[in-house]
DNA sequence: TATGCGTGGTT
DNA sequence: TAACCAAGCAT
């Protein structure tokens, strides 16, 4: 163990730290929800849908109770929907395996699905159930620049990261020593420009210089793709939306049907019997995720009487407060057409500023 | 083991 | 704009 690290990090942890994140709970549950929501998604993005969450849900009998449908309801626009449908499988093994007591073995809880190695050593350490070392992206960051380790991303690389960051991370104190390097990963050796100059590591023979060059990855491959959008609205201010299929990009969440091709898109107009003639509007969006670049036009349509169509009468959710979870490209899709086409909606909008 | 998975943000 | 990153995991 290398105390003058750990002894460093800790002593800047005392003024520096950030010491009241909505998730500084002792409840695992509660912390186990935090770090799920902030696998691979910033700390200002989760602390409103964390705050949602455990006051819809403050505990575990009440999430054991809740549908997949309402927790991808309260997840929605969060993006990784896997991690809720994890959640969700979690709490069902938690309430039938551990009488719904969150595990304290280190083993169970690294078992459940959607929790790793970082992940379960996070919720143990904060818990107070183990000492762990972690590897998140800023531990990984400060551990290369410390170390001079190259950026290539191998096993071997992730071996020598996660040695080297069970050699720092002290067996005292280990809860706040892996929040401290979190937040200086976060606040101090930044992606960009990091401030060394107040970094708690700056006398300790940092190898730091400039980021070692990084090894030409391979250009990363994004599509560029054609979607093409119906959001088809009945005379009751209602939507017509359709659960995603398993196997597509937003599995199980809610959308106006969406299609790959002009073609297959009317063909589908054609076999639920809506007339083209009945189209009311059409705009763009621009969606990008991970590896997609996709352009997305959108179709409004608009039904005075749906009895006429092959539309299922289940299908349909009022506009306003549509009470299922949707992908952000739909939620804007709405917001485009409500802003055009509701006054109230444009009144409100403008109050709120 | 390289890739898919969402969204918001920076450079 | 395009590339890259953010409290990673599963396959």
């Amino acid at each position: 163990m290398s105390t003058e690290f750990s002894e460093s990090i800790l002593r800047w942890y005392e003024t520096n730290g950030r010491k009241k994140l909505p998730w500084k709970v002792k409840d695992p549950y509660k912390i186990w929800i935090s770090e799920i929501m902030l696998q691979q998604t910033q700390v200002a993005t989760v602390i409103p849908y964390y705050n949602k969450f455990v006051d819809t849900y403050p505990d575990l009998q009440s999430l054991s109770k809740a549908s997949l449908d309402e927790l991808i309801l309260i997840w929605s626009g969060l993006g990784y929907y896997r991690r809720i449908k994890n959640i969700f499988l979690a709490a069902q093994i938690i309430s039938k395996k551990y009488n719904n007591k969150f595990p304290k073995d280190y083993q169970a809880i690294l078992s459940l699905p959607g929790i790793g190695r970082t992940t379960a050593s996070a919720i143990s350490t904060f818990s107070g159930y183990s000492h762990r070392a972690i590897l998140d992206g800023n531990v990984k960051r400060i551990l290369r620049r410390y170390y001079n380790i190259s950026y290539e991303n191998n096993s071997k690389t992730e071996k020598i990261l996660w040695e080297k960051s069970t050699h720092v991370t002290p067996l005292k104190k280990t809860s706040q020593f892996i929040q401290a390097m979190m937040d200086i990963g976060s606040l101090v050796c930044t992606r960009s420009k990091p401030n060394c100059r107040i970094c708690p590591l700056r006398e300790l023979n940092c190898l730091y210089t400039e980021d070692v060059q990084k090894i030409s990855r391979s250009k990363k491959n994004v599509k560029k793709i054609n979607m093409y959008l119906l959001t088809v609205i009945n005379s009751l201010d209602e939507v017509y939306l359709e659960k995603i299929e398993s196997g597509m990009l937003w599995e199980n969440l809610y959308s106006g049907p969406f299609f790959y091709s002009a073609i297959k898109m009317n063909s589908w107009l054609k076999k639920m019997k809506i007339s083209t003639a009945k189209i009311k509007n059409k705009f763009e969006i621009k969606h990008r995720v991970t590896n997609k670049d996709i352009k997305i036009t959108n179709y409004v349509y608009f039904l005075k009487n749906n009895k006429n169509v092959s539309l299922s009468t289940e299908n349909w959710y009022n506009l306003a407060k549509i009470n299922v979870g949707i992908p952000k490209y739909f939620d804007k899709a709405i917001k485009v057409y409500r802003s055009e086409y509701e006054k109230d909606y444009v009144q409100k909008i403008e109050k709120r500023g």
